[in-house]
RNA sequence: GGUUCCGUAGCUCAGCUGGAUAGAGCAACAGCCUUCUAAGCUGUGGGUCGCAGGUUCGAAUCCUGCCGGAAUCGCCA
């Protein structure tokens, strides 16, 4: 790495220059600021204690050092306190030739044999079809999934699925009372949405039962507590726990229908897992574990008989783990599934993609599985991502402005299907390709919105815009893919083809300097987005990309070129730009087209 | 009330592990298609980086307080 290399010899660039070691963290390498001339540019500032000289004559005297003592080093220029290095030409071509060849992979580590990556994500419930929410949570996943296997990671994409509880028995009641034996076959519905309408058929009617005791005079609290659907319900969740064979058939029916619902919906979102757990089979765990916490004198029981732990003195409140009765609640469960999880894979991670408003949820859980002496605990980490507000305000089941998952993707499909026909994109394609490209484009400015906010800030989706395709978008991005395609398309045509060799002597151009320097960032963006789970910082990463390789299309001929050795070396770089934004478009799950 | 997170252009967001004159897109206005795809490029206007202190040669970035917003503090999940 070429910064290591400076910073390696600015430091003993101070060390002769003054005769005194400097703090190696003081010698910072930043980029050059567009309006200055130069690549990389060291602060001089932390220095002056050590030269007793001017920042300008500081930064000079090192500057000289560094040209002299660095054969990449071209020449330098100061400005107060900055001294900007320019590198010289061959340092870049030399790069460009080393990698533009292999650039598929470029930035990609190879599989490491560190200990596996388990990264939870989706976690949806069986009663609702998904939402936006949902989308948000699956893209992120999916995308640090990828983007830690770029890393070199053995990344484990698990789910778990809440397919038990109150909730659950309240859509399979729904459906007993009011089905009439109806499926999502006869009434051509996708299953999760059918279960779902039930469910909030659910809701109604029990609201009205509810509306009807508070006429008859109980408190609102004592209705629905009273309200007989409810009493129902919990009947039927009662026997499910005793292993009903009835009530388990039906729940395994209604179940059913929903995966099928969530299959299709994680398809065409392009969502893989390689293992699912269900909560079904795994609620049970923790038990053990809290009983042996309470044996151990970790846990406390209270005189009703529940379990609690104390967290107190970690500045929290105290958490209930057993109900007085001795069920089990969530962070019962989640303590069991990440034992579970733990002795599975021993993994080096265990990330949990989840909303922020569990932030509290995990402090917990990570503190008491250390006071159980769990010390892999350490091993947990919280992808807290923020909640995607609507611009009236957050999404409200009972206001009905939740945005459901597929309606949302087939707008997209929509929107992306009538800008591509106006714009007369199109022609000379079958009807199935012009689907795919709609798809790809629509899929892709959805992912794309959502991907390019960094996963921890909150952030508004505002339909109108989502479905932007100019500017800093999805579809800016695949098109100039596109583009690029299309250029070389037709140097093949012409028998051009991207070719460049270090003995061609070359004039680089800026334009064409400033693409390399920024292919030349791309494997550290991906080590940073791994760092800090951010799919966020590859969406700015290619759109910066992107943007400076159209100016460079702007302003330089490709192919009318007379030069032959520019029209190869600029094919060539065009080839490694396509390359680049394809996969850092993978990184975040977003196809690129051949042709838009 | 306690804890955590957020506050940058009219809007949506970058920049935040301290560095130069705080950047994009959208929206508005003005240009560029007989030349490789105009879903593009160029230009103009638009900012007390919530407010006030502090640390520092240097603060949007770190610390403290305040203001505004969100989440959370369930024998819900």
């Amino acid at each position: 790495m070429i910064e290591k290399i400076i910073i390696e010899k600015t430091y003993s660039a101070i060390e002769e220059l003054f005769g005194q070691k400097p703090d190696i963290k003081h010698i910072q390498i930043q980029k050059t600021k567009k309006d200055f001339e130069g690549d990389f540019t060291l602060v001089v500032f932390p220095f002056l204690k050590l030269s007793k000289k001017s920042p300008e004559q500081t930064a000079d005297l090192i500057g000289k050092y560094l040209e002299t003592n660095l054969k990449e080093i071209e020449s330098y220029n100061v400005i107060k306190g900055f001294l900007n290095l320019l590198i010289s030409k061959n340092f870049w071509l030399e790069f460009f030739v080393e990698n533009y060849k292999n650039s598929e992979n470029f930035g990609f580590e190879k599989l490491d044999d560190s200990k596996p990556y388990v990264i939870e994500f989706s976690s949806p419930n069986t009663n609702k079809p998904l939402h936006l929410g949902h989308i948000r949570n699956n893209l992120i996943g999916y995308s640090v999934s990828k983007i830690l296997q770029a890393n070199g990671k053995n990344v484990v994409n698990v789910n778990l699925v809440n397919d038990r509880g109150i909730h659950i028995c309240k859509s399979m009641l729904a459906w007993q009372k009011w089905g009439d034996e109806k499926t999502p076959e006869t009434l051509g519905l996708k299953g999760d949405k059918f279960v779902g309408d039930f469910y909030v058929r659910f809701d109604k009617e029990n609201k009205e039962e509810v509306k009807r005791l508070m006429n008859e005079g109980y408190s609102e609290d004592e209705s629905n507590l009273k309200s007989p659907l409810i009493i129902e319900a919990q009947k039927m969740l009662k026997k499910w726990e005793k292993n009903d064979t009835e009530i388990r058939q039906l729940w395994e029916r209604l179940n059913d229908w929903v995966y099928a619902g969530f299959d299709k919906t994680y398809k065409r979102l392009g969502i893989e897992f390689n293992k699912i757990y269900f909560e079904s089979e795994t609620y049970l765990l923790g038990k053990e574990i809290v009983e042996k916490g309470l044996k151990d004198g970790v846990l406390f029981k209270k005189d009703d008989g529940s379990v609690w732990a104390d967290l107190t003195s970690d500045g929290l409140d105290e958490k209930l783990l057993l109900r007085s009765d001795g069920t089990s609640v969530y962070m019962t469960q989640d303590l069991g599934t990440a034992k579970l999880r733990h002795d599975e894979y021993l993994p080096e991670k265990l990330i949990y993609v989840v909303g922020n408003e569990q932030n509290y949820h995990f402090n917990v859980l990570e503190l008491i599985l250390k006071k159980l002496g769990y010390n892999w605990a350490d091993c947990i980490k919280h992808l807290s991502y923020g909640m995607v507000e609507l611009p009236h305000g957050k999404m409200k089941s009972r206001e009905g402005t939740v945005v459901d998952a597929d309606d949302l993707m087939e707008e997209m499909f929509i929107t992306a299907r009538e800008t591509t026909k106006s714009l007369g994109k199109i022609d000379g394609f079958s009807e199935t390709e012009a689907n795919n490209l709609f798809e790809t484009i629509g899929m892709g400015a959805l992912k794309y919105f959502i991907l390019k906010v960094d996963p921890k800030k909150n952030m508004t989706f505002n339909p109108v815009e989502s479905i932007d395709f100019t500017g800093n978008t999805g579809p800016f991005i695949q098109y100039t893919s596109a583009r690029i395609k299309s250029v070389l398309r037709k140097a093949s045509e012409m028998n051009f083809y991207p070719e460049f060799s270090i003995n061609s002597d070359i004039n680089l151009l800026k334009k064409e300097k400033d693409v390399i320097k920024l292919l030349f960032e791309y494997p550290l963006i991906i080590k940073q987005a791994g760092e800090n789970l951010s799919p966020a910082m590859i969406a700015n990463y290619a759109y910066d990309l992107v943007k400076e390789y159209n100016q460079f299309y702007q302003e330089v001929p490709i192919l009318k070129d007379e030069n032959k050795i520019s029209v190869e070396f600029r094919l060539a770089l065009s080839e490694f730009v396509s390359n680049i934004i394809k996969s850092s478009m993978e990184l975040l799950g977003i196809l690129v087209p051949d042709r838009m």
